[in-house]
DNA sequence: ATGTTC
């Protein structure tokens, strides 16, 4: 006997995969926005990492994999947001973290000659070189660490780090530049994505390669500054790059991957930080990646809007009292309303995102890192 | 996230 059937077919989906335990609790809007993005033409594996969590129609802390058509827009507009981590090649216990708390400034364009660093960087010039060197809003920051504890003494040592040297953990990304290239995709696709062999795909995957070129220079001159605020030469042990779409070309053909809030698994050991009155870990990814579309949690993740921060960390602490953490470290941050949105209650436990890694089969830790001295944004009032 | 935002 045959029916009609009247009801839609449904969308096929791609594979959903969260790597989450149950004591690592996810936001149900993130599942669905994660399980939304799976049903787009040519989608082939979502990745939902333990920080997932909400984000601007797309979810933050996920990684996806589609094939024969990119999404600018799951990368969203910060293309090129990451990590770099410097050895300050310094002691620990030489930080003077009060006095550098009240003199670090990082703030507007740099003094220097930007044109020759871009250069240094190989890097062209965008017009977006007043901002270079600028640490930016939101979640970014530049944080001075000293060494916990060491896990893998082998792996720490092949990095060139010793435990008794500060540290130097830059979060930033392309500032404007990233947020100018997705409007001009928006304005004409909206959410749509690009046909993978077409023009319009080539003109965007062109300028994404720049922005995260260009921020990844953004860290390496925020560094500069904090470096020579205080008195200190650095190297950078490390840089990745958690916002960008990127091509994997396998015996299958060509897949692209697009990571928002994803560390990438296939380029080393990286940096998962925690709230700025938290460890960060230094891991080294396990694995052929395969299940896991080539990535790791990138952060913490929130655990609280904005808003709610503001009002309910504002009706529990002083804007003074947090300026300084339960690891007695100094924050300089000098918008009240960044203050309280940044607190470390607004975050999720990150030993819990990197045990649930480490469960996973996914990273083994190298060393964690205690804050010293996190730059969030001083305030230049005229 | 944002040379933001009138």
């Amino acid at each position: 006997m045959s029916t009609a059937d009247t009801t839609p077919t449904p969308t096929p989906s791609a594979p959903v995969r969260i790597i989450a335990s149950p004591q690592s609790w996810i936001e149900g809007e993130a599942v669905r926005q994660l399980e939304a993005v799976a049903r787009l033409p040519g989608m082939r594996l979502a990745v939902g990492l333990p920080d997932l969590h909400p984000g601007k129609g797309a979810p933050v802390g996920a990684a996806f994999t589609s094939e024969g058509i990119l999404y600018p827009y799951l990368v969203g507009s910060d293309i090129g947001c990451g990590m770099g981590l410097w050895d300050v090649g310094m002691l620990a216990r030489k930080a003077k973290a009060e006095r550098w708390a009240s003199k670090l400034d990082v703030e507007g364009a740099w003094n220097g000659d930007v044109e020759g660093f871009l250069a240094e960087e190989g890097v062209k010039s965008t017009g977006f070189e007043a901002s270079l060197g600028t640490v930016g809003g939101g979640n970014h920051f530049a944080e001075l660490q000293r060494v916990e504890a060491v896990h893998d003494a082998e792996a720490f040592a092949s990095l060139g780090l010793a435990a008794d040297r500060l540290l130097l953990l830059v979060h930033s990304g392309s500032r404007g530049l990233g947020e100018a290239i997705l409007r001009a995709h928006v304005d004409r696709h909206a959410a749509g994505g690009l046909a993978a062999d077409s023009a319009e795909a080539s003109a965007y995957l062109t300028r994404h390669d720049h922005a995260v070129a260009w921020a990844r220079a953004n860290r390496a001159l925020v560094a500069r500054r904090m470096l020579d605020g205080i008195g200190a030469p650095g190297r950078r042990v490390l840089d990745v790059c958690h916002n960008s779409v990127t091509a994997r070309r396998d015996a299958r053909g060509t897949r692209w991957l697009h990571r928002k809030g994803a560390a990438p698994a296939d380029e080393g050991p990286v940096v998962i930080p925690g709230s700025r009155g938290a460890l960060s870990y230094l891991v080294a990814p396990l694995g052929d990646g395969t299940g896991s579309a080539f990535s790791l949690a990138h952060g913490a993740g929130r655990k609280w809007t904005r808003t709610a921060a503001r009002e309910r960390i504002k009706e529990r602490f002083t804007a003074e009292s947090l300026t300084r953490t339960s690891f007695k470290s100094h924050v300089v941050c000098e918008n009240k309303d960044l203050l309280f949105e940044e607190a470390p209650p607004a975050y999720k436990p990150i030993d819990r995102v990197v045990t649930d890694l480490v469960e996973a089969g996914l990273v083994r830790v190298v060393a964690t890192l205690a804050p010293v001295l996190t730059y969030k944004t001083r305030s230049h009032a005229e």
